[in-house]
DNA sequence: AATGCGGGGTT
DNA sequence: AACCCAGCATT
C-alpha cells in the first residue's frame, strides 16, 4: 500500500487547511466537512476565516454571527458546538491529543483523529465515508453498514502508516474522494488496485453493499409571513424544532386554511417538507419585527430564504 | 448496535 | 427521487 502516499503527493487537492495546517483551520474545516462535501465547504471556509481568523475572535463572537456565517451549510448544531468549544479552548488552551479533542462538543471519533493526526502527528487511525468505501472494496466486504463500520475501523488501525499518520489518513480519504468514488470508480487510475479484491472480481461498484434506507416522511408546514410598514415578523426556532436557533417566519404544523402564495419544498434527512407560504395581516403575539432591508443579515435556513424571495416576487 | 439529529448538493 | 457527503450524541 506504499503506492498510496506517492499517489497522494502527486494528486491531492490543494485545500486551504492543507496549505495552512494550523489547529484552528483544521478544526473548523473538519467541523464544516461533517456530512458535507468539500466543494460546498470551500466558500464558507474562506468567508469564515476572513471574519473569524482565530479561536479568540470566534470565542468573542456572538452566536448569532456564528449562525449567520453558517447559514446554508445545514446541521446547524455544528455551529453551536463550534462556538461552545471555542470558549473552552480560549479558557483551557488547545487540546494536546486525540483523546482531549474528543472531549470538545461536536468532535467525535473521526474528527478527533483527523485533527490530531494532522496537526500533532499523533498515530491515530480514522474512518469516514471515503475510508469506509475504500475498505469495503479492497476487501470486498459483504457486510452492511454497522458491521462494515466496525471492520473498517479495525482495518484502519491495523494499516495506519505510523511514520506519517496525518498524510496517510489524508491519502486514504483523498483516494476515496477522487478515485474510489461512490459511482463509476476510476479503477484504472487507482494506485492500490493490485491489492483490491473487488477490482480483481470486477465488481467494484457492488461495494459497499447497500443497506435499507429509512422511509421518507412527508410533512406539510404553514409559513405565516406577517408584513407591516416595511417590517416582517420573525421567530427564533427553539430546541427540538426544525432549524433550532435560526430565524424563520412563524411556522405551524399542517396545511394552511387559506390559499397559499406558493410552496417551497425541502428535503431534511428523510423528511420531505412542503412549506406553504401564507401572507397574514394581523400581527403575531410573540415575534421579533425585523426591517425587511436587514433580512439578508439574519441567519435563516435556506428554504425559508427561498420562501422570502417568493414573497418579494409575488407578494 | 441502532436512532435521532433534523441539510444540502449531485445525478 | 435516490444517493451520498472528511459524523456526532444518545440510548
Amino acid at each position: 500500500m506504499k503506492q498510496l502516499l506517492a499517489w497522494y503527493d502527486a494528486n491531492h487537492r490543494s485545500l486551504p487547511w492543507r496549505l495552512n495546517p494550523d489547529p484552528y483551520w483544521v478544526w473548523i474545516s473538519e467541523m464544516m466537512c461533517q456530512q458535507t462535501q468539500i466543494a460546498t465547504v470551500l466558500p464558507y471556509f474562506e468567508r469564515w476565516m476572513a471574519r473569524l481568523p482565530s479561536v479568540e475572535s470566534l470565542a468573542a463572537a456572538s452566536i448569532d454571527e456564528v449562525l449567520a456565517l453558517w447559514q446554508g451549510l445545514g446541521y446547524y448544531r455544528r455551529a453551536r458546538s463550534i462556538h461552545a468549544a471555542a470558549n473552552l479552548i480560549a479558557a483551557q488552551g488547545w487540546p494536546s491529543s486525540a483523546k482531549e479533542w474528543a472531549l470538545l462538543p461536536g468532535v467525535g471519533r473521526y474528527s478527533s483523529a483527523a485533527i490530531a493526526s494532522t496537526t500533532l502527528g499523533e498515530p491515530v487511525a480514522l474512518v469516514d465515508g471515503n475510508v469506509e468505501r475504500v475498505f469495503a472494496r479492497l476487501t470486498a466486504c459483504p457486510e452492511g453498514k454497522p458491521a462494515l463500520q466496525r471492520l473498517a475501523w479495525t482495518w484502519a488501525e491495523e494499516n495506519l502508516h505510523q511514520p506519517d499518520p496525518g498524510r496517510w489518513n489524508q491519502a486514504l480519504m483523498e483516494l476515496g474522494a477522487l478515485v474510489c468514488r461512490p459511482k463509476t470508480p476510476l479503477c484504472d487510475e487507482c494506485p492500490v488496485r493490485a491489492h483490491c479484491r473487488a477490482y480483481a472480481l470486477g465488481t467494484s461498484e457492488a461495494f459497499p453493499v447497500a443497506s435499507a434506507k429509512p422511509e421518507t416522511i412527508s410533512l406539510d408546514l404553514t409559513l405565516s409571513v406577517h408584513r407591516l410598514n416595511g417590517k416582517v415578523a420573525l421567530v427564533q426556532q427553539p430546541e427540538g424544532e426544525w432549524w433550532t436557533g435560526l430565524w424563520t417566519f412563524p411556522i405551524q404544523k399542517g396545511s394552511p386554511t387559506q390559499k397559499a402564495l406558493g410552496t417551497v419544498r425541502a428535503q431534511v434527512t428523510h423528511h420531505k417538507l412542503s412549506l406553504h407560504i401564507c401572507l397574514v395581516d394581523e400581527s403575531p403575539s410573540d415575534a421579533r419585527w425585523a426591517e425587511e432591508n436587514e433580512l439578508h443579515a439574519v441567519a435563516m435556513p435556506a428554504p425559508i430564504r427561498r420562501a422570502w424571495s417568493i414573497v418579494l416576487r409575488d407578494g
